[in-house]
DNA sequence: CTACACTCTGTACCTAGGTACAGAGTCAAG
DNA sequence: CTTGACTCTGTACCTAGGTACAGAGTGTAG
């Protein structure tokens, strides 16, 4: 059945719904394996398909293409240095985590702000995203106490 | 007190930890507003210092400088159009927490992945990180549900 | 066996988000 | 009033992640 009908660059393009070009910057890249030749024609398994979905998917969550590239080759390591894997796995579910503590804080404060400022039943003064987020985060505010609602 | 020492383009740098030439480029990009000038010189408010921390933070969360732009006009416009405000806030708090729940995902797989793979008592076969993935998310199968194992 | 769709390699170009000059002006201390 | 740190505008350059050719070869349907 895959024997009949090749997979060409054409049609992993179209299955995992990125353009050509996309696929060939992936090989340069070393995201995704050099696959066997006929003729000079690239040739893919199903396995590649879902490689390049995987990326996409990643990618859409925030990953680069160094990371990707990184858990990629956890798979090819397994066998051989477990320990390091699942230490590098567990660094990056770590980070991970903290991302989405820190979304979990744009949320909250985006949700004081809407209720404020977005409502309108308050006065027009302290309707402020600064001051909404510094309530979330400590970053934002400056050293000296500035007077904020004055100046 | 801030008469005496003004925050020039240099301070505001260093309080809020960038270069000043990301500081022009914000100003360029209408991310900061123009501020006044003495002899050609910029010089800000504490204000400014909290919005370009802000805007750093925000950008280590995820947030394009486009979107962050967006968000502090919000501000500007909060008495003027509210309802409009408040929409544009809804619909991203939307998108976060889809981004959310598509990390947490993300930290699932990758558990399992460190949990089998990651450790020492498996099998060879069938510690796959695409394997792992298609568990949380449906994206990354083909559809002729292909002979992943053996090919 | 001709057309046309598809693929090849290689290089150039694009956006986002900066970073790094160059050449000139300013300001404050000694 | 000189010197050094700082700032100005403007332009060029950088990385990431593609995207778009050009010019040539391939493979297949009619």
């Amino acid at each position: 059945m895959n024997e009949n009908k090749p997979i060409t660059i054409g049609v992993l393009a179209k299955a995992a719904n990125v353009g050509v070009e996309t696929i060939r910057f992936y090989q340069r890249k070393a995201i995704i394996e050099q696959p066997l030749k006929t003729n000079g024609f690239r040739h893919y398994s199903n396995e590649d398909i879902r490689t390049v979905r995987l990326v996409k998917k990643l990618q859409g969550v925030g990953f680069s293409l160094d990371e990707i590239k990184e858990l990629l080759i956890f798979d090819h390591c397994c066998s051989e240095s477990r320990s390091v894997v699942k230490h590098k796995s567990l660094t990056k579910i770590e980070e991970i985590k903290t991302q989405i503590s820190e979304l979990q804080a744009t949320v909250k404060a985006l949700e004081v702000f809407s209720n404020t400022c977005g409502s309108n039943q308050i006065a027009e003064t302290n309707c402020h995203l600064l001051d909404c987020f510094e309530n979330h985060w400590q970053c934002c505010s400056t050293d000296k106490a500035p007077n904020l609602t004055g100046e």
